[in-house]
DNA sequence: ATGAAAGCGCTAACAA
DNA sequence: TTGTTAGCGCTTTCAT
């Protein structure tokens, strides 16, 4: 027998009041404070009798918007640092009385489908974790253009969308002086360009400003292009890295700690000691770092700052839609582990890099 | 300027006709089969050129529920195979057309809080990934009467709430099988039942099942209660377990395939040989076991054919209010890695376990 | 101190 | 074939 849930009419007839002053006394609005107590108090006991509960869609209805963020997340798996992300989202939204539509799709195209459904949704604000490229770009503005307010959680490449992220030129050019300082000069760099470009080039941008303060020269030919952010894509970049340059002495995993995880565990595979033949680094400073061994020298992301900052904005967006936010590119920090050390004295041998 | 989203009746003045006629033809209800072909083309025309895009509050607010269902998800740090659920259920919901709102909360109180605000929210149904105890479940069954379908993704309790979820049981009595083929008959368990009872009681109901089949007596003194689901605890697990039983010759991390990866690297780092010295197994079947080597033998669970089935009964509730659905309970299947082998001759070397 | 009534944007029963 | 209207449950202005 499914009893339906009450009404504020209920409430109120229980109470024997009108709709207006049970409104009033369970909003918890400023108009409480004209109610009588003991009509307060029979209305409060009328509402726990019925087990009133309320309902947010006539107040989202009235006001244009509902209480949940939508977070589109574009990627074909979610790998173990957007998972952390997620989490660390949905937790500091809800501290503010937020819920969080999480929509994961797999390619462009999906997701430009979803910007256009988004808006019956009438979500609060719209955070994205998409490195996409040029096309949906008018979308978003248009988007933005309707007052909704939109954080991108990756560089942006446009001003008319705020970004609130990690620093990664900062970072990586951290990084790239660590690997420097222990006399590495031929630094492989396991990235993904093609799809993730406007992430991936701040990075690059970071590792040749490394280079360039340190006099080495960019030379191109170490940049290994992957195809994605895990595991498998780390363990095949870096055979074929090292079968095109067996000079390499150091490895950058750039797209996470899983590419540079499975890039550690290619070259153990092939029987290549770390760090005393190869230095390997992540970018992401996730757990699974610690999980390896040796550990994973790693470039740390504060993404508890960044969610913060980025659901502060969404907020602050709302109330003033006049305000312009600017945007924020968080600074890295470098954990050293034992994946990175000196630069080795000779070239791996031939036969190591052969083995397949 | 913040142009504002046209509505319906926008729509219909522009196209010169009513609020009603522009419905029909824009929501695609079987009633725009009623309107003539070039008023259509008008109303489509206008509602192109005002951008106009709908507005699903209204509708929910008729009916008493959204297009959004509830995840509540009940853990301190989301692992690589919940992040795989959550994944595989918002893709799953969006293909019918359902968004979903993630909520993870660390303890049972943030949880059993949340459920008392979810009502207002009025979903289309919820899902839960919470080994919770005794306790909520009146919340629950209070919940499920109020005709809000509720699938547990996890072993549940009562009857009053349907389960769907890995048949556990049966997975840990196949993997624990596997191990005593191979000769082993001190297996080790590590294992959470402080919390997670509900999940942990038919892990350990198939292991003792197989060990009763095959005659081996059923020692308690072999399971190391662990403290979570994550590599440190199975990290801490093995170490304590082995200090404990040196002679065990297999180990289950019966939680995830992290604590089971988190064991074979605590007992690598003890310079233990697996699988010669010690077997190791996980639950799960998560890519990262094969992210380390020797890669791990697991329990595949069918998180595809779980997601898929949750989202239906869900689907089907909400139809039919009388459809009293049936607990699934999804075989599993075992895949047989290197991490799992014959049982060593000798006893582990005192040296090696003593060391911390 | 409390109540009546309008209205958020849409759907669908009913009228024409 | 198309339009009028009530109503989903709440908040809030205005009246009493």
């Amino acid at each position: 027998m499914r009893k339906v849930r009450p009404t504020l009419r209920d409430v109120g007839r229980e109470a024997g009041v009108s709709v207006t002053t049970a409104s009033y006394v369970l909003s918890g609005s400023g108009h409480a404070a004209r109610i009588g107590p003991q009509t307060k108090k029979r209305v409060l006991a009328a509402a726990k009798r019925l087990g009133y509960v309320g309902n947010s869609l006539p107040i989202a209805l009235k006001r244009g918007y509902t209480d949940t963020i939508v977070l589109l997340v574009v990627t074909w798996s979610l790998a173990s640092a957007q998972a952390q992300l997620l989490t660390d989202i949905t937790r500091c939204a809800a501290r503010y009385g937020l819920m969080t539509i999480v929509n994961v799709v797999s390619e462009d195209e999906e997701a430009v489908a979803f910007l256009g459904e988004i808006m019956s949704l009438k979500p609060f604000g719209l955070l994205l974790l998409w490195d996409f490229d040029v096309l949906p770009e008018s979308e978003l503005t248009d988007i933005a253009a309707t007052g909704l307010p939109v954080v991108d959680l990756l560089p942006s490449g446009t001003d008319e969308i705020v970004s609130i992220t990690a620093d990664r030129e900062q970072g990586f050019k951290l990084g790239t002086q660590h690997l420097i300082a222990l006399g590495h000069e031929r630094i492989g760099l396991l990235i993904h360009t093609i799809h993730t470009w406007r992430s991936s080039s701040r990075k690059l941008a970071g590792y040749k400003a490394a280079l360039a303060d340190a006099g080495i020269c960019y030379d191109e030919d170490l940049l290994e292009e992957i195809a994605g952010p895990e595991f498998d894509h780390g363990y095949t970049g870096i055979k074929a890295l090292l079968e095109r340059r067996p000079d390499v002495t150091a490895v950058i995993g750039a797209m996470t700690d899983s590419v540079a995880i499975g890039a550690l565990v290619a070259a153990q595979d092939k029987g290549i000691k770390i760090p005393d033949e190869l230095s390997i680094m992540g970018y992401g400073a996730h757990p699974e770092g610690t999980h390896v061994r040796p550990q994973l020298t790693s470039i740390v992301v504060p993404y508890g700052e960044i969610t913060q900052d980025a659901i502060e904005t969404l907020i602050t967006m709302r109330q003033d839609e006049h305000f312009r936010p600017q945007s924020a590119y968080k600074p890295t920090e470098l954990i050293v582990r034992g994946s990175s050390g000196p630069v080795r004295k000779q070239p791996l041998l031939q036969m190591k890099t052969s083995l397949s």
